[in-house]
DNA sequence: TATGAATGAGGTTTCATTCAT
DNA sequence: GATGAATGAAACCTCATTCAT
């Protein structure tokens, strides 16, 4: 028996999907309502206005993502850097590439980011940056020995710009190749592709330094 | 001794920069006609609508880009790979950190991929394709003999997401260290790093399918 | 004690009149909504674009004239041919000459038929065809052992020609006579007259086939 | 060797077919020059603004048509009503049915008519009320012993409102027929018929009257 | 005599929000 | 707790006209 959802909750969800689908700007009230099944007043009624409904859309997506692909997702015991490295690629790719609700996150991420609200700030505080400290702190630990501050800062840069590019590019690939959905065994590997690589890069830096 | 710009010009350029910093869907054309000094009509006098004004702006902004940091600017004689990875990611950073009209066309770049028009089809066709075949011919032909094809593909992946990382996460980055503003140096830097990074993630792929 | 109307309502009457009196191109949203004394947005709130308004406006006053003032409104039993032609042309001649709503159905079709917009073909099919076939299965019934096609045809628009005529003209006859309100029998009177006149019209074709 | 026409000429001529064909508050003076192959400038330098423009294009209109099919044209040397009739009729129905310059005249009343500006009136006085006053005094002479003052208006109506019904419902025709471009015999069959029909209706009233 | 750039008034439509129920 | 009618601001676009050359 499937209880009918309230109200507030088929706005959010709707919500939540067409501002992942179309940003902030070209989601319209109506668009959101009429997908909701509810009344053209329901934003106002339960959120306020378009754009606290968008803080809340913000929660909600990052909390199904985040629970559902934890950064920290498949450590082992007593972790090597490629563990950390692959841990977070994985968790990553996992979110760019998942076809259901984890995966709006992503977008909406992406689309926040090419056209900032007051929510962006938010975001970075809470969200973005608890989750680079994740890898960075590792990375820093085991590299400050080997590369200075500013090598460092670029290879974490090098790393996560591999990971985000998929998520950048969706426009693009979808367009070249269609809508392809990748299943299990292909998000790993996109993953292990990553880390494998960034390796080598690190590698390559820390016998430069030499 | 400066000739006033015709008004076409004025509006030309005051929708680069708008654009580039609002997106299409959030600039207006009243903004474009007050920072040109131009009547609201000037648009759609000079241009037709909205949207034709978009494609004068795109081609104008490549334009410039192109003409200023050339992708292929500094290969010396008998090039190598490092050679044309390390021109391909100079001639991208230069773009991206210009605070001149050359610089527009990443921002515009951006904003469009993440929220597509019409433009999109077009400008992958004539643009981003053909920029990226310059660095996948090379890439292809030194390693088709030591990675698959899927390999080398993700390599080129790997290399790009690096150097558009910069232009995708400029709204992060500037609102945590505010709009610094790059040097000569610093931006070779960066393409020197992405460089030689790239270039050890490679021989790292190429030593583990020994 | 006369209930306000609502919004959709008013809206509807005033763009009937005002379509009337001065077609569709001739007539802006505003001149309706400041009739009606409504918001200038309430077209597109009930109806959803002016197009549609001029689409509901001819339903609405298709409706009207046709149940006031029915083709077929005073057949006798076994009716003859002139019975038919009086029922017909008296019909038409209390539309065109009737100073209430149902009168605007003859005002819109004149406008429509000489700025003819998307909205004619429809029209035709579903009015004025089905309109015309009344008269005609008679006419042709009753003539087609004297006549030949093609007489019967001109016939027909004869007959047709004078009743309209009191429509096509009608802006000229308000200019040279003033607006004239004509009494029930007069509008009789000018039904009788084209009947009788057509009557003879085709006794003399007949006549002449002999 | 044709002489290239002055701007004013081909203005005026493209105006002639754009007013005939889309009536004066469709046609944009874009749209005129546009065909003329003038400046934009070109209908306010030479006639001062849009509606001289248009008061001209009914003197070059009306004067072309009237020259090429004139009312009186073929009446024999003591004309009988029938004659007077058939003249008048033939005239119309050339006018109507012609494709050249010499049609667009009763293009451009029935969008006048229907759509009134300020030339309306000066038309009625100066073309139309001349006009319907050479077959009037004929019918007049002919009939005001046997028909009394209102039977003969009447009959005026019934005649001309068969003539001009061709002109009026000409969307309607070619919407159903598609573009029938008629011959000469078939024009003159039509004027004949209408002549035959209205001696037919007359002979009836009088036959009435007695 | 003629031009083409430029303008401002006014048109339709969209949309987030409000308000009475 | 929820609705749907209604609103006003603002967007894009059209077009007759003007003006400097």
């Amino acid at each position: 028996m499937t209880k009918k959802k309230s109200t507030r909750e088929r706005v959010l969800e709707a919500a939540c999907q067409i501002f992942a689908d179309k940003g902030f700007h070209n989601t319209t009230v109506a668009d959101i309502c009429e997908k909701a099944e509810a009344n053209i007043a329901a934003v106002n009624y339960h959120f306020g206005d378009k754009e606290s409904l968008y803080d809340a859309v913000w929660h909600h997506a990052f909390e199904i993502t985040s629970n559902t692909y934890p950064i920290d997702g498949d450590l082992p015991e007593n972790p090597t850097l490629l563990d950390y490295l692959f841990s977070h690629t994985n968790a990553l790719t996992h979110r760019i590439f998942c076809e259901e609700e984890a995966g709006l996150f992503p977008k909406l991420l992406h689309r926040e980011i090419a056209n900032p609200t007051l929510a962006l700030d938010r975001i970075m505080k809470e969200v973005l940056f608890p989750q680079s400290m994740f890898l960075g702190k590792k990375v820093h630990e085991e590299l400050k020995n080997h590369l200075d501050e500013k090598q460092i800062r670029l290879c974490m840069h090098s790393i996560i710009g591999q990971c985000v590019f998929f998520n950048f590019n969706r426009p693009l690939r979808e367009r070249v190749l269609g809508k392809k959905i990748l299943n299990e065994e292909e998000k790993v590997e996109l993953a292990r592709h990553i880390a494998t690589f960034s390796m080598g890069g690190i590698k390559e830096l820390i016998n430069k330094n030499k």
